[in-house]
RNA sequence: GCCGCGAUGGUGGAAUCGGUAGACACGAAGGACUUAAAAUCCUUUGGCCCGAAACGGCUGUGUGGGUUCAAGUCCCACUCGCGGUACCA
């Protein structure tokens, strides 16, 4: 009988489809176990091989909790909204909705052949606005929203009104954009606009004036994590920094309990460590330099810098400014205003890309002096680009003799470096290590760094100098893109401030425009809609031409960026038809949170930062009932692609086999790794894949061609993607899954390599072929053995994600179990391979005489007393003595066991004169030595 | 620069708690079946040495040290590769 795999596989995707054998309810007495995958961006290109690799371990982890007991959630949606689909119909026309589709179409049907258990009645769709209406909602409730400090917890805006209407912005400990001083009268005596603007300093999702990255290419700007070296993530293009109106999501005010809530998961340490590192808290201080201008103390005019080095502050020998700091207007003197506006225009012409790759000295002086307040000495301001506005307060402190870039500045412009650290050589380069004793520094002598750190902040604070402060590095999402493919703003403006459309009306629904590219005067694509207004009156949108800034007000163009949808889709397959809210609470009572979540790494300062904030913003408000939406998380590797190439012989048409290539002058061509086997080119097919190679000619070696490899990015031009609806055709789906788990670790990166499917698939052949007959026979212990020792191992492997171990040890009990005929063991080994290969486990399952699926049976349950040794006790002698006894296997021969023991003398020696202690030396054959 | 991860045969990889290194699979070589091929099955397969053979010996997990009766595994120093991050004061 063959192993029909295609007949298979059809049938029982058939059968399950029928029987919605994967339907999941929020209602069960079993205990709930929620897996999932991140879901995909629907791409043009379809799945290639490495795709499903997450999706194949999830799916097994979800079948085998599923068989353990649970009540298992294992949900898939799409990414729906995002740039690709939009450059499509930039150039094409097409609309990005139906490309979308198609592409989900696609994928679907692809993800359908693999056999995944996933409930597709809860997909969901982030382009749909039953989707989206709740990432509006969520945005409109953070517009709502500001942070309190002292209770670490969002709180609605009222409640920040009403502090206001009481005492001002006394006694304010909240999350701001910048410090404002003003009274209970100066709020009552501003207009409602100026109140707007006030609000909008402290709100959680706030519109303002920022730095932004600015990709000229894709016509919008980038939040942090989609720039990389000043690059675009997507497609490589050239990012510049601009001064933009944008909306942005006050991150920053939860960097504390992003940071705390890591210790709380179960997540690799290497991706918090990515996280910490993102988050960036440092512990330091806040200190005033006083200002002097013409060679007086300026009174009330102090540079606030920030520095995790308090210790050093003797040291400090000038004063330096980010140039785009609010400072620099305030202290440049006339007769440096024009060398300074220079070095500014100079800044601001550079692009990003520059400041990386070129990273020379450079700066200006402001004409100013600021006053050391501890050695009272006078030092020059200056300006430069190594400082950052973004940062601390876009000033700081420069001791040369401590900070390697204050160091090269100081060398630069010929400015003074005092040694701050007994020992310390200062004279090639600065000491930065936060180590040894203290000198030059006053009552500081003496001490250790560490000591100083914490005498200066004292001293600092008693003397009102400054204050001991954290600062982040983490900094707040930039939330507008300048695009049409994405969810709308619910919001519209009303004498050019921002207004909140009401709850009531949402979904704000993505308008029609005829044109996907800016508008020539250059806002974005949605300035092309025609039915873009906001009534508020009549509380519905209209058209644009009724805008009369009365009752009829324009609405936000932008929209918002790819995170949006992607940052609480788990919360949604939760609840995912239901219309009064993202999730219910019952729903989300039931399901808590994701228990584990599989994934690319390459989303640890992107997604998985945004959507841990999203999810302690929903728990603020007390929508979800965990702090933290992934439990648990894992990093699936990325699957490479594995080229081949061919050698041209320079100037001619002929081809030279690898081992023969160096006897000639070769250039290496990409060959398609689909008409290479085992990197032996087909060359008919070769001579048939392009015009070109038509009257190719081959320089073999043993009668073949043999290809060259490399290991490199799975991409069209390479040639070397591998479709996983060919590996299914060819192997079936079945095949595929173990293949991919087979090929090694699942947090690994390792290059897809086709050579060793067939190891895969005959395994499956032999399987299959003993379940030809099942006959009721009692097992023998050894088969029983054989059995146990299988359940044991994938028991462990699944339950620690090795699922690569598990296929050699399927193998092994296959081939130990190859003659047994017997029911026994047959049908626990059917469940066993279920999660694996679930196909072809359902067609064993039923060959055992079973009539409901396998996906209802229970895992099988291990009995150690299966597993338990036949051993015998053995006494060794040692010195003519008997000094221990030793338990081996019994199969084992007694002439060999002194061999065995003896084989090392000094273990032997060890053994004999260490009483009583019990070592394990060899696993299987000598259990253990009992002395 | 800083942080994290990794390095084991011709190849992918195994060794889960410090206890026979190289499981399992691929590839390769030889053999069986076959008119032949495919498929299937069997044998061999880290390197070196002794030997007619059996048996055996030496060596071996990126490099150099160390701890231990025993190290791929633990410690110290280094080399290379991969990923993240980068004037974060």
């Amino acid at each position: 009988m063959d192993y029909n795999f295609t007949a298979i596989e059809q049938r029982w995707q058939q059968q399950w489809k029928a029987d919605c054998l994967y339907k999941v309810s929020n209602k069960s007495d079993k205990p709930k176990y929620y897996v999932l995958d991140m879901f995909p961006y629907p791409s043009g290109a379809g799945l290639h091989v490495g795709h499903p690799l997450g999706y194949i371990a999830s799916d097994i982890y979800s079948r085998y909790k599923r068989l353990q007991g649970f009540n298992v959630l294992h949900p898939m949606g799409f990414d729906a909204y995002g740039l690709p689909a939009e450059q499509y119909a930039i150039q094409t026309g097409q609309h990005p909705e139906v490309t979308t589709n198609k592409n989900i179409a696609r994928y679907k049907e692809q993800l359908g052949k693999i056999g995944f258990c996933y409930d597709w009645d809860r997909e969901v769709r982030t382009c749909s606005p039953d989707y989206y209406k709740w990432t509006q909602w969520t945005f409109r409730r953070m517009f709502l929203s500001y942070y309190d400090n002292k209770l670490q917890k969002a709180q609605p805006i009222d409640n920040l009104v009403r502090h206001f209407e009481a005492e001002g912005s006394a006694n304010l400990d909240v999350a701001q954009s910048e410090e404002l001083g003003f009274t209970a009268a100066d709020w009552q005596a501003m207009g409602d606009k100026e109140r707007q603007q006030v609000l909008m300093n402290y709100r959680l999702a706030y519109l303002a004036y920022t730095k932004v990255n600015w990709c000229p290419a894709l016509g919008t700007v980038l939040a942090n994590d989609e720039v990389s070296e000043g690059l675009s993530v997507r497609g490589g293009h050239p990012v510049e920094q601009r001064v933009m109106r944008q909306w942005s999501l006050r991150v920053s005010a939860y960097a504390q309990r992003l940071l705390d809530g890591l210790e709380t998961i179960d997540w690799t340490e290497s991706l918090k460590d990515t996280q910490r590192n993102w988050i960036g808290r440092s512990e330091g201080a806040e200190m005033l330099f006083p200002v002097k201008a013409n060679e007086t103390v300026v009174e009330g005019m102090n540079l606030k810098i920030f520095t995790t080095r308090a210790d050093t502050v003797f040291g400090v020998t000038f004063m330096v400014l980010a140039p785009e700091s609010e400072y620099v207007k305030q202290v440049v003197t006339s007769e440096h205003a024009a060398e300074v506006e220079e070095y500014l225009a100079w800044v601001r012409r550079r692009t990003e890309r520059e400041r990386i790759s070129d990273r020379k000295v450079t700066g200006v002086f402001t004409g100013s002096y600021a006053v050391n307040p501890l050695s009272k000495a006078e030092i020059p301001i200056y300006i430069s680009d190594y400082v950052l506005a973004g940062y601390g307060t876009g000033a700081i402190m420069a001791v040369p003799a401590h900070d390697s870039r204050d160091y090269a500045f100081a060398r630069h412009f010929s400015l003074p470096v005092i040694p701050l650290i007994e020992g310390a050589d200062v004279s090639e380069q600065s000491f930065d290590a936060k180590e040894g004793v203290m000198m030059n520094s006053g009552f500081l002598n003496g001490m250790q760094v560490k000591e100083a750190i914490a005498a200066m902040k004292r001293y600092i604070e008693e003397q009102g100098i400054g204050r001991v402060r954290v600062n982040y590095r983490l900094r707040d999402a930039i939330f507008s893109r300048q695009r049409y493919w994405g969810e709308p703003f619910p919001v519209y403006y009303k004498d050019d401030m921002p207004y909140m459309i009401p709850e009531q009306c949402l979904p704000l629904c993505l308008p029609e425009v005829d044109k996907f590219l800016p508008t020539e005067t250059g806002e974005p694509p949605l300035g092309n809609a025609q039915l873009w207004a906001w009534n508020e009156a009549e509380k519905k949108v209209v058209d644009k031409s009724m805008i009369d800034n009365q009752t009829v007000f324009p609405l936000e163009l932008c929209t918002m960026p790819g995170f949006a949808g992607s940052s609480a889709y788990y919360l949604r397959y939760m609840d995912p038809h239901n219309d009064e809210a993202l999730v219910s609470g019952e729903a989300n009572a039931y399901w808590q949170q994701v228990d584990l979540y599989l994934g690319g790494s390459e989303h640890a300062t992107g997604h998985l930062i945004y959507s841990r904030f999203w999810n302690k913003f929903l728990f603020d408000l007390g929508l979800v009932c965990k702090d933290e939406p992934f439990a648990k998380l894992i990093n699936q590797g990325m699957i490479q692609g594995r080229s081949n190439f061919v050698y041209r012989v320079i100037g001619t048409n002929k081809y030279v086999s690898l081992g023969l290539k160096d006897q000639y002058e070769v250039q290496p061509i990409h060959v398609d790794v689909n008409i290479v086997q085992n990197d032996v080119l087909d060359t008919d097919k070769f001579r048939c894949w392009m015009p070109e190679y038509n009257d190719a000619e081959f320089i073999l070696e043993d009668g073949k061609y043999i290809c060259g490899w490399a290991i490199e990015k799975m991409s069209k031009s390479m040639f070397n993607v591998v479709n996983p609806d060919d590996m299914v055709e060819r192997y079936g789906a079945d095949t595929l899954r173990l293949y991919e788990m087979f090929l090694g670790p699942l947090e690994m990166s390792k290059p897809w390599d086709t050579n060793g499917i067939d190891g895969v698939h005959r395994f499956l052949r032999k399987l299959w072929n003993m379940y030809e007959t099942v006959t009721d026979d009692a097992p023998t212990a050894a088969e029983l053995k054989s059995l146990h020792k299988l359940i044991k191992k994938v028991t462990w492997d699944i339950e620690n994600f090795s699922f690569n171990t598990s296929i050699p040890a399927f193998m092994i009990a296959q081939s130990e179990l190859q003659q047994c005929r017997k029911r026994a063991v047959l049908e626990p080994l059917s469940v066993l391979i279920a999660p694996f290969a679930p196909h072809l486990a359902e067609e064993m399952w039923h060959r055992c005489g079973n009539h409901t699926s396998v996906c209802d049976a229970s895992w099988p349950v291990l009995e150690e007393r299966y597993l338990v040794e036949d051993t015998v006790k053995y006494p060794v002698q040692f010195n003519g003595k008997v000094r221990f006894t030793i338990e081996l296997a019994k199969d084992m021969p007694r002439e060999e066991v002194e061999r065995v023991v003896l084989a090392s003398d000094d273990t032997a020696r060890y053994l004999a004169g260490n009483q009583p202690k019990k070592v394990i030396v060899v696993p299987g054959r000598i259990v253990n030595i009992v002395c």
